[in-house]
Formats: structure tokens, sequence, C-alpha cells
DNA sequence: CCGGTTTACTAAATCGATTTAGTTAATGCA
DNA sequence: TGCATTAACTAAATCGATTTAGTAAACCGG
């Protein structure tokens, strides 16, 4: 049951295996019809099927791409992962991605693996601490292409959302309601991650805007698991927050659950308005009101960026930051 | 800034390429300590990586497994190719995912590309069409685990849910709650799908059990557009039912929908149960009953399954059904 | 100090394609 | 007829590793 290769293709079509490969290719210039038939033949009755690791090493690319996401635990990732395969698939590259867990450790692992594997490019949420693996791929021309988090001093393609505008729709949104004492929650505190960073600024800027005083007391990071003990903290303040807004889908998550063990009416007692949006916000009752990421667009765009930075690898030190432009559905949550 | 080789790092230590390959390798067997020092150091200078396309040209295996899900919109779905990624990460494989969207030319193509590419093994959620493509990779003792749908034909390993034990818990919780009236709907009419056919007959046989009368205008499958209609459709029958089964999380979803849109009151007047856990499940008001798949362990059994086999090719065609138990989450929605 | 063993390495074949530089035969044109 | 083209192929090098068979020197016991 061993493989067939070209060769045995070849000594069945009485041609040489240039010839069959020139067929394979497609490269009938100077082809008889003849010779043609007999190589489909033999590949019929062989039931041959070619070999892309061969062909990858001669060719030096692989039509791979790889994708390493920080977290694949939020919808985002998943909805911009899903985008980049739809595409890729579309353009007959395939993908292979990795989880980073969020931590810089697994980070630089997959970044090894996948370049030894000889990927064509790689699309990465960067963990922000390989700097060195950020810097070497940039200077080989690697193609390359950051998704959800800026290095501010990296020449590199970064696909991301305008942030502050995010907090900006919900705020404004929440102040025209009336709401005046907005406080806002987000998850991971560790590392300076972009979009936490420019939440809370956007957040800021906007409560001034609309003329309100941010109160520290408003504004939490923490993780996961202290979070719903925070909302409840929070809300037995001498003067409680009469709105929250979740910086991420698992904020949100968080917030709702506190609000349903403690029997909160939402919105009377409290709004809730969720950054990124969730499969059930309209199914909720009340439906959550949510500032949506165009998370498929910018999948999609990261990876046409990619595959054309492989064939223009020479652009790939070229800094460009796309800022992409949040949606607000308001419902019934606010 | 070509790539280095290990040709030059051979060059740059003074030795032979095979010298450095066993190095790499870490076959010390008869190595001097000298000469490790040089080869070390020549890797760090030049900055080598080792291409593991080579590699896996001559040692015939790519250390990558391909996934091909029939649908990747099922929370089911996720879960498993999460569970897959986790341990074959663990184990160095890598894992390249393929979503066929249910269309078995997609399937096809994804199949042979993976082979193509010479992935290791292959974990399919068969679109059950490629009876073809499944028998050729058997014969070959091609590594090859099936996943949520059963061929009967084929001798193969299959992962799948009991799914009869399933609508049985939800049946039984809801006829001990009082419910009488239970209806089931299900997406995805065409083909004849495992999990589909068994939900509905493991529902007939619970009915039975119960010695409740199954009546067709309460056991529906059709597309998620036309689903809303149904739900409203079954509801203005003269007996409209007091409990609906969601056969799996997309019927829920559209359940859930229709159920806001008519403002049911649910579990008073209409009782719901999905199949599929959820993320919102425990959040939701009421919260909703569900019966839980062990996804994650599923797809870590699928993972492991295949790595064995790809290990003893031998006994890919050795036919075990893994059935799983599924789990009842009682909740307040029944 | 001689034949065998052990140590430390290397040359060359190999994996299965692609590609370049030819080769041979047929054809065209003056 | 004679020389250049063109058509239809092929031989061999190549991609970057692994692996097998082999070599040469050092060692070692009798």
């Amino acid at each position: 049951m061993k493989k067939v290769t070209m060769r045995d293709v070849a000594e069945h079509a009485k041609v040489s295996k240039s010839t069959v490969s020139q067929y394979l290719n497609k490269r009938y210039d100077y082809m008889g019809a003849e010779t043609k038939k007999r190589i489909e033949e033999a590949i019929r009755v062989l039931g041959y099927q070619p070999n892309y690791v061969a062909r990858s090493l001669k060719q030096k690319k692989t039509s791979t791409i790889g994708v390493i996401v920080a977290n694949i635990l939020h919808s985002f990732s998943t909805q911009v992962i899903r985008a980049i395969e739809d595409y890729c698939h579309e353009q007959d590259f395939h993908v292979i991605v990795c989880n980073a867990d969020d931590d810089p450790e697994k980070e630089r692992k997959y970044i090894e693996m996948l370049r030894a594997k000889q990927v064509d490019g790689l699309i990465v949420f960067p963990t922000g601490e390989n700097l060195d693996l950020y810097d070497r791929m940039i200077e080989e021309k690697f193609p390359l292409v950051f998704v959800d988090r800026l290095i501010d001093q990296l020449p590199v393609r970064c696909v991301l959302l305008d942030n502050e505008a995010a907090s900006e729709l919900a705020v404004d949104h929440l102040a025209d309601q009336g709401y005046r004492r907005i406080a806002i929650m987000t998850t991971s505190l560790e590392r300076k991650i972009t979009p936490r960073i420019e939440r809370i600024s956007g957040y800021r800027k906007a409560l001034e805007k609309h003329g309100l005083e941010p109160k520290e007391e408003y504004i939490k990071s923490l993780e996961i698991p202290s979070m719903k003990e925070e909302v409840k903290n929070m809300l037995s303040l001498p003067e409680p927050p009469d709105a929250i807004l979740a910086a991420n889908d698992m904020a949100l998550m968080e917030i709702l659950s506190a609000v349903k063990d403690e029997n909160i009416r939402v919105p009377e007692e409290l709004a809730v308005v969720g950054i990124d949006e969730v499969s059930f916000a309209s199914l909720f009752t009340p439906s959550i009101t949510t500032v949506e990421q165009p998370a498929f667009l910018m999948g999609k765009e990261a990876a046409a960026m990619l595959l054309e930075l492989t064939e223009k690898p020479e652009r790939v030190a070229e800094k460009h930051v796309l800022r992409y432009e949040p949606s607000l559905h308001p419902r019934e949550s606010s």
C-alpha cells in the first residue's frame, strides 16, 4: 500500500517526471494531446495524489498561514478567526490557529513552530512581550499583520478597533438616556493591553465631554474570578453606579451573572452596555445594548492584507494602522 | 537576507551537515564536547531555525492533523475543536481546521487538500456523502476518527453522544415536571444526519415510556430561517405544546427568539429545554435547562485516539463506537 | 605492537516534487 | 536543399533536512 509518486505516474505513462509535473501545473504549451491523455489515464488508474510537502520544499512556500490569538475565549477572537479562515480557504490558503492563552512563552513557542513549518505569513494578536521575535520578522520582511493590539514602536500592519470611539458610543448613549453614574469594568490587568487601555481612556474622555466626573471606584479592571464580587461591592457603595459598561464580552457575562444573583432590575436599577456583540444579546430579557466591533470585516481585511504582503514582502515594514469603527446596538438594557 | 540552512551551520562550525543533524536530534552518543559547543555557537550567531518542511519530506510525517467539521456554527463543534487543539498542542502536534459548511463538495476538497499536505491523520465530522474517500482512507490505513456522526457500514473509530439518552433525559425531566404536550424542533432536514435522527427517535421512545402519544405536529425539523415562524404556528395549534425540546443550540436560539417576539412566559406558558450547553444558559432569565454533551472530553478522546492510530495504523479499520453520556442541567425554564 | 573495538565524525543517497538547460525530431521558409 | 525555428519532450540539479554506510584515529588487551 505504498504511496504513488510522480515517478510512478511517469513510468506508467512512459514519459519523464518533468512532463508529468508540467501537466499537473497546466503548462500545456508544447504538450502532445496523446501524451496528455496517457498521463491523465496513469493518474487515474494509479490513484495518484500530489505531495504538497515536496512541492513546498522546492517552491519555498506552503500556502499556509498561521494565526496566533492571545486568548481564544473572547468571542471577538473566534469571529476574527472565522473570517480569516473563510477568506483564506477561498484563496486556497490553509490556516493553522494557535491559542497563546495570554502567555508570552506560549506565543514564542508558536511563532517559532509556525516559522519552522514555513508558513507564508502570520496574523498575531500580540501579547506584546516578544519584541525580539516581532523585530526579527519585520527585519526579515516576513509577512506579518497584528490584530487587536498595538505595539507602538513597531513598523507593522495593524488592524484594530477605534477603541476610544467604542467607549464613547456607549457613554454617549448612556448619558443621553439620563444615566450619570457610569461605571466601567474590564478583565485582565497585568500588561498594558491596547483595547483595555484605550477603552478606559475613551470612557474618561467621554465622561468629561458630558461634564461627568470620573470616580476611581467606578473604574475596575480585574480577573474573571473576582469580578462578580466587585459588581456587588460597587452596588453597595454609598453612591452606587446607575450604569455599567462591560469593556468586553467576558466582563459582560460576569456582570450579567452578578445581576441575576442579586436580582437587580435592568435597566431600572442598573443599565448594562457591553462592548463586543454576543450571540444572545437580542434574545435576552432585557435584550442587551451592545457596541459591536466589525469583527468579520477586520478578520477579512487582516487576511487580505497578509496575503498581499505574501506577494510584496518588501512592504512588510510599512506601518499602517487600520482603525475600524464600532457601531451601537441600542436595546432594552439601557 | 537569505535563509540560514543546516549547511551554513555546518560550514560555520566546521563539521558536516550530518553532525549538525545529529546534534539537533540530540543523538549525542559519540559527540565531542568541543564539537557540540561549536555547533551551538554557530546556531546562535547565524540565528539558524530548522525547516520542518524538509524534515517532513524525509521523515514522511508532518506532526500535523486535520479537522474537518461539518458545520462550525454549532457550539458543539467549536468546543470539540478547542479540546482537540489543546490536546494536540500539548503533544506537539499542529491542527488545521476546515469547515465543510455541510457541503459534501467542500468536504471532498478539504480531505484531498489535507491529504496532499500529508497530514498524519484526520478527525472528521462526516457529511456522509463521500463514501469513496472514507473507504479509501480506511483501506490505506490512514489514521481517521469520526465525530458526532455515524456512517454505519464503515469500520472506523467514532466518537459520539448517546443521542437517544439526551432526548430521554430531557423528556424524562419535562414529564416529571408535569408537562404532557412535548414538542421537538431541530435544524437540517436533508440528509440522514445521526444526531438529528437519534434525538428524534430517542424522543419518541421516551414519550412512549411515559405513556404520551407522539403527535406529528409536534415534531419539526426545518431550516433556520423558517424556524421562528414554525414555533409561532405550533403555539397557535388548537392544542399547542406546553414544552419544546430544542434538539441543538441553533434551534434553541430560534425558539428563544420566537418566545421573546411573542412575549410568551417561560416556563408558565411554555417550557424550554435545549440539547447542547450554551454560554448564556445560566445567565438567562429564566435560566435555560440544558442537556450537555461532554464536548471537551469527546474532543480530547478523539484526538488521543487519532494520535494513537498515528503510531498503530494497522488498527485504523477496527470499528469502535464510543458513546458518551449526556448530563442534565435543570434550570428555571422547565 | 597488532588486530579488534570504540569514538567521533563524514560522504552520499534519499524524500517527491519543480525547474532549467538541453536534446531530438519535425517544420518552415528562402 | 539547407539552416533556423518550433514542438515535444527529458536529464539532472535543486529545495533542506535525515539516515545509512563508511572512514579514520584513538584505545586496549594480550
